[in-house]
DNA sequence: CTGTTAGCGCTTTCAA
DNA sequence: TTGAAAGCGCTAACAG
């Protein structure tokens, strides 16, 4: 059996409050001698006192969960390294859950909160299966959740952090022009998810605002993950073959998975074909070719989220809408052409 | 105020005992109409059993914790994902803690059990700070920890999954030799890893086996990560330059590494040097070229970790080692040639 | 400066 | 079939 503050107490010959009071760093209220008496027998015994018990007084876990669809993914992975990093500085622990974007996985989390298991949520992206109910409700119920990329139609959430979607597309439309392309093919996210629509407008918008002209079948439809891009990679080069110089993904997943069906095909990036991707994974820093990205800190993005999420807990009550701007990391995975 | 069990007690005009024991399912004691009505009140109210104050009593929390370096690293979000599953299928919720492989938040998560906050623990890899001691320590005690790839000197923990590192690379070294390379460099993992001096082993063993002189210009110590993979190519290449036509690195991010020195210095991979991995990333059947690796299903890994923690949370007392074989996976990193 | 007392929300004997 | 009461390990008034 663990040893517990009355253990301590006992052994002291002092009440348990007074041994509280050490453990909590309460010095007034105990003297000099008392405290040395007690701080040496919990070295002595090793004893530490039961967070459990601790919590059910206090309310407080200092423990907050992290709802995402895979860790496995390296963007998931890099936005929890992000929150591990900030709920360690705060003092926090973490609870990860992966969803695989079912919404049962999100209830339970949900739960947990009910439970007083954990002292807050993070909930990323967009759940494509319903209408998000049980959150809405549990925001409206005060409870202290934080929303990462995640949009909720006619629901405006007090705790959220957000890319600039549309706004960074439509950048990296812009630069792909400036190189000279103008035949742009677009690999796009889910059709469910609200940041895939938003990529895709600033595709649109890009266009437009270069006065280029969209064309559907340039324009096709993955789902994030990097068989998609492939996929779709191979179906542009079958049937659209000299009608694009560049592809822009967006996501850097399907933007690898472009550029190995480029490979495969025999073609090179970006000799002959230019690849962007979204979001600026280090991992698109790291393989050949070096993809050129557009995207955010996605530590930062984390850790913001974190911070967000700590600081409520803390007594903030305001509402924050984080909207993070996106940056081109260039690099060479697109080249200069003369004639688009 | 969160509604508690006193709360369904009083609207329904019975005893807290009554619902306690509607809610775990007790049916016995109960009659059929007064769990009904307590049931209704439950649904009504959305009640929560607060799981604190019944972990107080239970002494469990349902919650292990798993000690990883860092979660952007594939591996350990393969790992992390297999644990997860685990975990999830078996009831539990789970800790992630990131270490970057400081002792100190080892140290963390074993105050966590000794809070109870956790009922059991997985650490993966080695610590190469110090001895261990408190981990050893702490197993002592009966502490419920499973080690994963986790070898400490003169200590054998009750619980571990290791991989056949030594064989695995072994096996790597035939392969190769099968493929008609005889020149083979060598890039190892950091010295104080106990793995990578097993791996480097089943490089030295291989190689004797089928009687070839081990070169050490031809080994160089990385450290698991992609540069020192890239770095050490580099080297190789400048000055050994006709000495080996194929080089295994000790793990796959090493391996990548060297494909893009490869790369870089306007060679190809195969064709010019073959390139061979260990850990069998899925992330190495998704890059160009598909690299060739030698490895345990990480998922797996994890899953069997977990799964030995839960038996042993479950009441389970045996030891158990769990001494996975690795099996290879053949992909487009290596030719075969005439003349090593 | 120190201790007594009353819970936190729940499970678990033990009686009724 | 039910409930009263004790207590998990701790904190937090409130006294002394």
């Amino acid at each position: 059996m663990a040893v517990t503050i009355k253990d301590i107490a006992k052994k002291c010959k002092v009440s348990i409050t007074t041994v509280s009071r050490t453990i909590n760093g309460v010095t007034e209220g105990v003297g000099e001698e008392t405290r040395n008496r007690v701080l040496k027998a919990i070295k002595d015994t090793g004893y530490r006192p039961n967070s459990i018990a601790r919590s059910m007084i206090t309310k407080k876990t200092y423990t907050v969960a992290l709802v995402i669809p895979d860790i496995c993914n390296p963007f998931w992975a890099e936005l929890a390294r992000g929150v591990g990093d900030a709920c360690a500085s705060g003092g926090y622990h973490l609870f990860l859950c992966n969803t695989d974007g079912s919404s049962k996985e999100e209830r339970e989390q949900v739960q947990f909160l009910r439970e007083s298991r954990v002292d807050g949520i993070i909930f990323t992206t967009q759940n494509e299966e319903e209408d998000n109910a049980d959150i809405k409700q549990f925001i409206r119920e005060k409870y202290p959740v934080v929303l990462v990329e995640r949009y909720i139609k006619d629901f405006k959430p007090p705790l959220l952090v957000t890319i600039n979607n549309r706004g960074g597309i439509k950048k990296l439309v812009d630069y792909l022009i400036c190189r000279g392309h103008k035949k742009i093919a677009y690999i796009g996210g889910p059709k469910l998810a609200a940041n895939a629509a938003m990529r895709l407008e600033g595709y649109r918008e890009g266009l437009a605002a270069n006065g280029i002209q969209y064309k559907a079948p340039l324009v096709s439809a993955g789902d994030y993950k990097l068989g998609s891009g492939y996929e779709a990679t191979v179906g542009f080069l079958r049937s659209q073959k000299d009608n694009f110089t560049a592809i822009i993904a967006a996501n850097d997943l399907m933007a690898i998975g472009a550029c190995g069906a480029i490979s495969d095909a025999g073609l090179s990036v970006p000799r002959d074909i230019s690849v962007a991707g979204f979001d600026n994974l280090p991992l698109s820093a790291m393989i050949r070719p070096h993809i050129t990205s557009m995207g955010v800190s996605i530590h930062q993005l984390g850790k913001m989220a974190a911070e967000l999420l700590l600081e409520r807990l803390s007594g903030v009550m305001e509402e924050r809408h984080i909207f993070m701007e996106c940056a081109l990391s260039e690099r060479n995975s697109v080249r200069g052409i003369k004639n688009g």
